[in-house]
DNA sequence: GATGAACATTGCGCTAGATCAAACTTCTGC
DNA sequence: GCAGAAGTTTGATCTAGCGCAATGTTCATC
């Protein structure tokens, strides 16, 4: 456990309006913790017995079919709640949480989350918030799913991706955290082979530029044109 | 607008753990209004000014995509609340809600909802239930349409549909709003005209027994061992 | 610096299911 | 009762992208 300092949670927005002497109160009551890069940090079905924030790094959440196919619903970008269960009324993790890179992360025992609630002016708005975000990209992806072919759906989750956490370099915009060809597979549900295919033809013209375990994505533009392109036209009204 | 008994409260979740004189406040305060076969109750990305009760029927959820297509989220039986955006920290719709059938809701103004769950015990816990159900949903969906294919995927919302909405009848439980091959294929991402070979198939070995507009479940057992059959074996790890 | 594991690429065949099209049935309104 | 609309069925193609397989590349470990 390393020393925190106050000036980390103030600037994030479920702990933006509190007082210093708040904060120190939270953070006196948090455990810190490092994950390494593939491990999980709780299992879907597992009582819930902490809520965590994010520092640092970026979440992978999925779900395991009883075939045990993985399926990725969502990335938590560094400064974000997760494992909130208690906020959607359940007593255990709705999904595992998987680190997708080495994070850093504080938790807290659910025990307290009521008191946080209704102690904390912002918190629970801002958590809704959050949740609120979460719903509508869940929307977004079942929309895509449904009506999107598989490059468009690929195309947009690179976006998402770099959007949501990416860095930005002199090529572009580059992924933060590794990332494989399976895992964009299993955010798109689709197969590794495909994905590959259509990094390989992106990268022939300059749309992306990947490595092993990386993607940059080089023209945001194009990319965007193409994933709003020819969606299939099916049941038109 | 008619008159409305506490009675029909009392019972639903949100309201259950309320005295009578509360819920009379509550009845006071609300609009009652029927809604026709197929009319929308809100539209996506208008302004949230109130928050609706289902008392009978079934509402539609759906998303328009850019193209025009249409692709239904989810569906609310009576009894749930719905139009709940303060909840998820948004002041605009999230998505349409139509009628699937003739309906009755109770509404109430926005401003309102912070009062509610601020005097209401047990309303904001029962809210956030419900929409953590609606998440899991929402999730379960995703995951189906990553991996599942299109008969098993039909399979498994019809099995939803029956469940949530259905009617125990004697040749089996029929889903109890009117529901077309488009409106199955809009749940599901395929096409009517493969709901249509589908069902027929079904049809002609017993599972089903529909009809213009109406859709029996006849063999649940049957159709639930048909939905876990051959899901797709890709990516396992 | 060799061996194995993890990740990526590419080719080929195949089928689930979309697309197109046309006919049929049931309902609604006048 | 008729016309048109809305919903359904069925057939005949056609293709996106999956499954399978083989090979290549990069990384980690001893």
């Amino acid at each position: 456990m390393q020393k925190l300092d106050e000036s980390l949670l103030s600037p994030l927005p479920p702990f933006s309006k509190l007082s210093r002497a708040q904060i120190k109160t939270i953070l006196s009551q948090a455990t810190s913790r490092r994950y390494d890069k593939g491990v999980s940090i709780f299992d879907e079905g597992t009582v819930a017995d902490r809520f965590y924030l994010l520092l640092d790094g970026t979440i992978r959440v999925v779900k395991i079919t009883p075939a045990g196919e993985q399926v990725t619903s969502l990335h938590i970008p560094a400064g974000q709640l997760f494992g909130i269960s208690q906020a959607l009324g359940r007593d255990t993790y709705p999904a595992t949480a998987n680190a997708a890179s080495e994070i850093l992360a504080l938790s807290w025992p659910t025990s307290l989350w009521a008191s946080f609630v209704a102690n904390y002016p912002g918190f629970a708005s801002e958590t809704y918030k959050t949740i609120g975000k979460r719903v509508s990209e869940m929307n977004t992806r079942i929309v895509e799913m449904s009506t999107q072919h598989v490059e468009q759906r690929i195309a947009r989750a690179l976006l998402r991706l770099a959007n949501q956490s990416g860095r930005p370099i002199e090529a572009g915009t580059e992924i933060s955290f590794p990332i494989t060809r399976k895992d964009v597979s299993e955010l798109t549900g689709t197969t590794l082979q495909t994905v590959s295919r259509l990094l390989s033809a992106w990268e022939r013209v300059g749309l992306v530029n990947s490595k092993r375990k990386k993607i940059i994505v080089c023209d945001t533009h194009r990319l965007a044109a193409l994933s709003e392109a020819g969606s299939r036209p099916q049941n038109l009204m």
